[in-house]
RNA sequence: GCCAGGGUAGCUCAGUUGGUUAGAGCGCCAGAUUGUGGAUCUGGAGGUCCCGGGUUCGACCCCCGGCCCUGGUACCA
């Protein structure tokens, strides 16, 4: 006892953009995870599960110049390049690819796992984050991706999240939002935006109209702009009729899904672009009224950008609008993907939900509630006991479901020591075995929350002592199980 | 990447215009109280003052470089 501490030669820290998760972070994730797996199933997805560590090649080149750049890059002990998954979308193409004998088509999986982006950390962006995805490969019926997002709006209901709920004025708990890269290609196209750099680059910046507004992005999609810490920021240098044009197109909102396929239409010059972009809108949003989508729930909304270059249909998305937290999901159709593993070509719809952010988004906005123990009854000896006893009363009590666990701390176990152990981690019950007890066959059952309600309002030391059995009974050995189950109802 | 602010006890932070022994609150440990949690009181442990170099008789403080963190911005499968 009196040595001093061993003193540490490392200093305990976790990388740069990666995360401990504690009990209390895993129990609320445990929720989580079991609820959306739930839907999943219901939709008939099934479980997979592949390695984290992907031959470089599988991965190089899928995500475009920028995931280039952030894979995690290592070596096999042979030496071979091979790196970090990114996403699970990646690897689920080269899974379909791999065996075609086993997964015939249509078919649908869930895969949860840990992805890794080498980028810079920021609020809600980590360098080892976990996604939780859903892909169905076979089919390029726009179905799949109205079941898509259907799945998406079930999710949130099944973590506690329903419009229908929110108060009248106040935002919405969430919102999906659907869009179609067919019909943004549709509306470049008819403005004369070929190249596909430009292309992409008038996205980017038509994605920041939430958070930028109108004026900026007027600004950035001409000459360019100032921002707020006095960077100039690049234009794309379209003319100002252009400008207008995409304004105009990217500020269509109406009431119904329907009406804003109309509007599209009328915003847009005639093509066969055009012609197959609305048909698959219009195929959509009757899909997602037969699934009864409400449509609140779900909007089109033109401005929907996603910066992922493999998508090539409908897209979407899912934001918390009262957590500031960015998107929570996002996925879409990707039919060119697998092709790059395949020598057929499969079309391929999938979302992936963004576990951590989802969290943080439920945690602020109070939807979760969270425990920082699962241990429903701590073991609690007094004076001489065998341990032998105590490990039986253990055993007696796992026997039967109930979690339980003898305090073995260093030193002599006082029974303060044991109780304020039970108080810190908020164990509701103690059963308490010692001598007494032990002569006479019986066990000692507390109420420990209860017990502490009782005498919250104590000021008096000798009192508090005094009532100390508060909340407490001795029941025979044989009635240790019911007294322990009907004590856990109670509140 | 860019702008700004930070890094001092397990946590949140104060402080030193450069001077001997570095502070608080919370938490932790012990006692008041040997079969009972909380509150209260008393005492205690706990520090490479982010790292490296420089200036100085002397640096936690000043200077240079680096790393990391926070906020904003940019970028973003």
């Amino acid at each position: 006892m009196e040595s001093a501490p061993p003193s540490a030669e490392v200093r305990p820290q976790t990388l740069r953009g990666f995360q401990d998760l504690l009990p209390r972070d895993m129990f609320a994730r445990e929720w989580v995870i079991t609820r959306i797996k739930q839907v999943y199933e219901r939709y008939g997805f099934q479980p997979l599960d592949t390695p984290v560590l992907e031959s470089l090649t599988t991965l190089v080149g899928t995500g475009g110049e920028e995931t280039n750049k952030q894979l995690f890059r290592l070596k096999t002990p042979e030496g071979e390049p091979i790196a970090m998954r990114f996403d699970l979308t990646v690897p689920f193409a080269r899974l379909i690819a791999q065996y075609p004998e086993h997964l015939k088509l249509p078919f649908r999986r869930y895969h949860i796992g840990p992805v890794f982006r080498a980028d810079d950390p920021a609020p809600g962006r980590f360098r080892q984050f976990t996604q939780f995805d859903i892909d169905a490969a076979g089919s390029s019926s726009v179905a799949v991706d109205a079941e898509m997002v259907s799945a998406m709006c079930e999710v949130m209901r099944a973590i506690g999240l329903d419009n229908a709920k929110s108060a009248p004025g106040q935002p919405q708990e969430y919102l999906i939002k659907i869009n179609n890269r067919k019909v943004v290609d549709a509306l470049l196209q008819g403005c004369g935006i070929q190249e596909l750099e430009r292309h992409k680059h008038v996205l980017r910046v038509v994605d920041k109209l939430d958070k930028i507004g109108h004026e900026e992005v007027r600004k950035e999609l001409g000459a360019g702009r100032i921002d707020a810490s006095g960077d100039r920021i690049r234009g794309v240098g379209l003319t100002a009729d252009v400008i207008d044009q995409i304004l105009a197109f990217i500020s269509i909102v109406a009431d119904t899904r329907e009406a804003i396929v109309e509007a599209i239409s009328n915003h847009l010059q005639d093509s066969t672009t055009k012609d197959q972009a609305l048909q698959e809108m219009d195929e959509l949003a009757g899909c997602l009224n037969a699934l009864g989508v409400a449509q609140q729930d779900a909007v089109f909304d033109p401005s929907l950008a996603r910066g992922l270059d493999y998508y090539t249909g409908p897209v979407y998305e899912a934001i918390l609008p009262a957590a500031k937290v960015g998107s929570v999901m996002g996925g879409g159709r990707y039919d060119g993907l697998i092709g790059r593993f395949s020598e057929q070509s499969i079309p391929a719809a999938g979302v992936s939900v963004g576990l951590d952010r989802l969290i943080a988004g439920l945690t602020l906005a109070g939807k979760i509630q969270t425990s920082v123990t699962s241990v429903q009854v701590l073991i609690v000896s007094m004076g001489a006991v065998p341990t032998g006893e105590v490990l039986r009363l253990a055993t007696e009590l796992r026997r039967d479901g109930i979690i339980a666990v003898p305090y073995f701390g260093e030193g002599k176990p006082k029974p303060r020591d044991q109780f304020s152990y039970a108080n810190t981690y908020d164990i509701p019950i103690a059963v308490i075995l010692g001598e007494d007890e032990l002569q006479k066959n019986t066990v000692s059952v507390k109420n420990l929350r209860l017990g502490e309600r009782l005498r919250r309002e104590i000021t008096d030391n000798e009192e508090y002592r005094r009532r100390a059995r508060e909340a407490q009974v001795v029941v025979p050995r044989e009635q240790l199980l019911h007294t322990v189950c009907r004590m856990l109802q109670q509140p």
